[in-house]
DNA sequence: CTGTTAGCGCGTTCAG
DNA sequence: CTGAACGCGCTAACAG
């Protein structure tokens, strides 16, 4: 790397100067700013991003902290924060905890030490299931500001981004409802995390509301070390139901799958709806509706939030530093021809 | 965050007095070394990464360029890349190109401003298209060292790590022949891709090597705007085939998910293989037997080639600086019960 | 118009 | 045993 005291040895010039000409300052001569950018520009001078850091106690870095990069949902989100960190100019560091509390710990630890001028985290399961949450309000205690998404805790004080799991079952409930069904089934393979019961009360909640009624054998819960396949289809062709939602990835591509080979006619007799999106959909015929999640929304947004506490920490802006706001993205029910 | 000085100043010593105790020099009393190391502790002091990396001109943070953080292939060398990365003690940065030339150029840049000690590198489509490595070339010629992986040309002197595409195919079709299968078929959505070229020649020459002949209606080529449902229900009702490769990751699964719904018996009357993994695997009933790809030993060894690199360039080891290595990374067919 | 100096935080001489 | 001084690359305040 070319370093500015090479330009101006070079040139036979101070530092300085040379510094100063390449940000076109009023105190050099046209000519001589014309001679350093030249000469800039033929060695292709690139200010070290280290030493800038260094001085402005800026890094331009975020970091990301998710639980499990191939999970699609958080690759999703990923996603949204690398567009919107590029469009303010930050780069990315990603680490991953593995659903571990002790390599979240980590993960703080590594960026607690000024590589990163901001973070944002999904927590792990563990750390969810343990309640322990000393680690992640010992970092907000420094100064870095900190958003957390999808998996949050009341227990700590920052902003957060959520998906309202709840209202995704319950609307999906209802609307099947105006659709005539009459006879809703609820899959899933997720109970055990959060998110999974949020989604299991929406469903709950629905069928009282909207059927005055509640038959707890039409929600299948299917535990890990079971057969997806065979338990789906025994629920089926026991329970008959003229609707199903389900509330993971892959038990709706699995139930049209199914029905299917049962030579139920989907949508006619069945309605199926899923969470996933466009990709997933593809795995089946008909191709699946789905709840679409906003992954690279909730991506966005969490950047859009962060870079303004970084903002009003940089350039004491508005922001008031002891209220924190809670987003939460509505799903939406997209594609597919199942419902 | 604390530094030096302010733990300087608390105890009425100088910097260099704390700096050498905690690095437990022998010049400083125990004492000393006790006192000081006590209040860093408790004021949770951590030196700070970017004054270390001014200083030694090392970051400990290598960069990721992929064109795609959604593909799943990408995702899992990305998180091999995490993995061996920590290892190592090196943090990841990770910059996408969406399969654009531009942003690829402008991943280069913000990579070569002395934010990253290497960098592993996928290039996008459009490079790979316009035949254009100029950017990545201007990039070797710093000292920065790179590797390249999947996406890979010859016309760019450095470490590559790459999958044997064309042997994938090639050994399964052998591998099907020895089960008895007597008419295979070839299913891709990929054609335009070089790694789909790899497929579809493997497939061929395989077809000419162990059955004498190679009829091309047995490759069945699905553009981006067909229907891939109805297309490879075609395909089979016309053909019937006895096996199926899948060249991609989800004709495999539908071609499953047809077959089923014609009433053929999968693997009896039908063998269905094709790329992917468990979680894709898990789409269909029976479960499709896949060709796996090793992503995250692809992301390893590219992040050990580097590390070989950055190393040698720290330490002058013995690498030599004009002989570069390509790693070939074989598939292996596994799971599933379609074969 | 140009150069000197100081300082960001750290580790490492070299003096005392 | 401890402290002062230097330099990594850069910007900015201050001299000239």
């Amino acid at each position: 790397m070319i370093t500015l005291k090479e330009l101006a040895k070079e040139l036979k010039v101070s530092i300085s100067t040379v510094s100063k000409a390449l940000h076109d300052s009023s105190e050099i001569s046209v000519q001589t700013i014309e001679k350093v950018k030249k000469l800039a520009k033929k060695r292709n001078y690139k200010p070290n991003k280290i030493a800038l850091s260094l001085k402005s106690n800026r890094t331009l870095t975020i970091g990301v902290v998710i639980p499990d990069i191939l999970n699609r949902f958080y690759s999703k989100v990923l996603d949204g924060i690398h567009d919107a960190a590029d469009e303010h100019g930050y780069d990315v560091i990603t680490v991953t905890t593995k659903e571990s509390i002790i390599k979240e710990m980590d993960s703080l630890q590594i960026l607690s030490t000024g590589n990163v001028d901001g973070v944002i985290i999904a927590m792990s399961e563990e750390t969810l299931n343990k309640n322990d949450f000393s680690h992640i309000r010992e970092f907000t205690m420094k100064d870095t500001p900190i958003v957390m998404f999808d998996r949050v805790t009341d227990k700590i004080n920052c902003d957060k981004v959520i998906i309202d799991d709840f209202n995704a079952i319950y609307n999906e409930v209802k609307s099947l409802k105006e659709l005539g069904r009459k006879k809703i089934g609820f899959v899933t393979t997720i109970n055990d995390l959060n998110v999974g019961k949020y989604r299991a009360n929406g469903f709950r909640k629905a069928t009282y509301d909207f059927f005055g009624k509640f038959d707890k054998n039409l929600i299948l819960r299917i535990s890990k070390n079971l057969d997806k396949h065979i338990e789906i289809q025994k629920f089926i062709e026991k329970n008959k139901p003229d609707a199903i939602i389900s509330a993971d990835i892959i038990c709706g591509v699995i139930s049209i799958n199914i029905a299917r080979s049962l030579r139920i006619k989907i949508p006619d007799e069945l309605s199926v709806v899923g969470f996933g999106d466009k990709t997933i959909s593809e795995y089946s015929s008909p191709k699946l509706t789905t709840i679409y999640q906003h992954g690279s929304q909730i991506g966005n947004r969490s950047v859009e939030l962060l870079v303004d506490r970084m903002n009003s920490k940089w350039f004491g802006l508005e922001k008031n530093i002891n209220s924190f706001t809670t987003e939460i993205i509505p799903t939406m029910t997209i594609g597919g021809e199942s419902k």
